[in-house]
RNA sequence: GUCCCCGUAGACUAGCGGUUAGGUCACCACCCUUUCAAGGUGGUUGCACGGGUCCGAAUCCCGUCGGGGACGCCA
């Protein structure tokens, strides 16, 4: 039975690094019928908010990544956050402690970032060196009298240590280079290290996917899992997203948080798609996929070692392919709440009015990469002031263009006719054809030179206002 | 600095010893067309480098270079 679990910490946005592995894991789980648990890891008292747990929970279910066992909901192997799971971390120091596999630290983290610092500068690799290793009791009391809280160090056994990783194949590390770490910190909490082997462990966890970055925290891990007696599990680790620069997508590249793109009105189903193309490619030469075949095809072996760069191009090109596949209805629906927020629209959308808004939907869809994007080409529809870009008033200002004009008010003061009829009957009239009749009506009509096709601006708009905007040039 | 990982066009990738190195985004051209978009057709751009092994290397081995990660009382 597949365990896998995403355990973010809850410290701010989610990050699209962070959803991409969220994602992975849940695809693993789900293309093989087993668990996806949500942890929260909110030992940093100081970063942790509940606010951020709200963003990571409503953002996880934004993207449709649900979960079977997590802090919210519970399961048999809970608590699921951290804060909540002192007591068993508790136990287990002790059981390391009997084992005379940690020792107390006193060194102040003064003191270690200039030893670090030190190293450094003279091109050695920074590693605590034990001072507090072999301290006596009477030592150890003398520091504790002075007002010094301890930190907890284990003890790391110099060995080779060997693991598959389903990304990576075989992964090997010399412990013999790595210094006694600390497992839990001078208040009481647990790090990172230790708190995620022992819910692993406790949490049957039986894959860890996990970003790249985590690698070479792997050893440090596999000698907590021997040293509390459990069997390390399967990694998977994941290969980094990175920005255009080719450095890990960070704070700095900008945008990295979902947040961005769930306001942006990214489709979810596209930013699935999307992020599962990163890192991973399905059988064949497909690009758009539904949630059901990218599950369907998911494996951990056909991940990718190297980075990928996170590309809006591709994102925008597979938004816009999510787009075309939406029903008109849900199409018009989900673009409300943006026209409503830019004061195209009111609270009250009757059906009239919503009818017409499906066919302005219609009209544009062909322009859109997410639903944001609905508020850059309505305006020709929904307002009633329309702006003239310079080109649409030179084109205007020609007399032939207001025979054209003149001729088509003429038919439209008689009644609407089809636009096909009403074309053909412009060129009886006036003798122009093509670009010539085209263009006067656009610009008109839209104060533009692009646009919709000319038929769906002259049906939205009907008789009267066409006649208005005419009016108002001639 | 040490250790670990990675290296197919501008970007995402397919490729597991024999391919004219395939697909997608972006870009360019043409077609379609009342404009733009969409759609269609075609095109430019790539195996980081140097050595091996082999009849034969993008693919296996070694080295170099380049990028990234870790070396935290962050996760």
């Amino acid at each position: 039975m597949v365990r896998v679990r995403f355990a973010p910490s809850p410290t701010g946005e989610l990050h699209i690094g962070n959803v991409r592995t969220a994602l992975f894991n849940w695809l693993f789980a789900r293309k093989n019928n087993g668990t996806f648990i949500l942890r929260i890891e909110d030992t940093d008292l100081a970063r942790s908010t509940e606010e951020a747990i709200d963003i990571v929970t409503s953002s996880l279910k934004w993207l449709g990544l649900d979960w079977d066992e997590g802090y919210d909901k519970g399961g048999g192997f809970g608590p699921y956050r951290q804060t909540e799971r002192l007591g068993i971390y508790r136990e287990m120091v002790e059981k390391l402690s009997n084992k005379n596999l940690i020792y107390q630290c006193y060194c102040t983290a003064e003191e270690l970032e200039e030893k670090r610092r030190i190293a450094l500068q003279k091109k050695q690799t920074p590693k605590y060196d034990g001072t507090c290793r072999n301290l006596t009791k009477e030592e150890r009391q003398k520091l504790e009298e002075k007002g010094k809280k301890p930190v907890l160090r284990f003890k790391i056994t110099p060995k080779i240590i060997k693991f598959n990783d389903i990304v990576r194949d075989d992964v090997e590390f010399n412990s013999a280079l790595i210094g006694d770490f600390v497992i839990a910190r001078s208040d009481g909490m647990p790090t990172y290290n230790f708190s995620v082997v022992v819910d692993d462990i406790l949490m049957k966890i039986t894959h860890i996917i996990r970003g790249d970055d985590h690698l070479s925290n792997t050893p440090r891990q596999i000698l907590l899992y021997e040293a509390l007696d459990a069997k390390p599990p399967i990694f998977a680790h994941l290969p980094m997203i990175c920005g255009k620069d080719k450095t890990p997508l960070s704070k700095r590249h900008g945008v990295t948080s979902i947040a961005h793109y769930i306001n942006k009105g990214v489709l979810p189903d596209a930013l699935f798609n999307y992020l599962a193309l990163l890192g991973w490619a399905p059988e064949g030469n497909r690009e758009i996929l539904s949630r059901d075949e990218i599950i369907k095809e998911f494996t951990l072996e056909k991940v990718a070692k190297n980075p990928a760069v996170f590309d809006e191009d591709k994102l925008a090109w597979i938004g816009s392919n999510h787009i075309k596949s939406l029903s008109i209805d849900e199409l018009t629906h989900k673009s409300i709440p943006y026209l409503k927020n830019a004061g195209y629209l009111s609270e009250i959308i009757d059906e009239n009015l919503f009818n017409k808004l499906k066919d302005i939907l219609e009209a544009i869809r062909t322009h859109l990469t997410c639903m944001s994007d609905v508020v850059n080409y309505v305006d020709i529809f929904l307002k009633d002031e329309i702006q003239f870009e310079k080109e649409a008033e030179e084109i205007l200002a020609k007399e032939e263009c207001k025979v054209i004009l003149k001729a088509l008010l003429e038919i439209l003061k008689k009644g609407m006719p089809e636009f096909k009829t009403l074309i053909s009957e412009l060129k009886l009239t006036t003798g122009k054809s093509g670009k010539d009749i085209f263009m006067p009506i656009r610009c008109v009509l839209t104060g533009k030179i692009h646009g919709p096709e000319l038929h769906y601006i002259l049906e939205i708009l009907g008789q009267d206002k066409c006649i208005s905007r005419i009016n108002d040039i001639l």
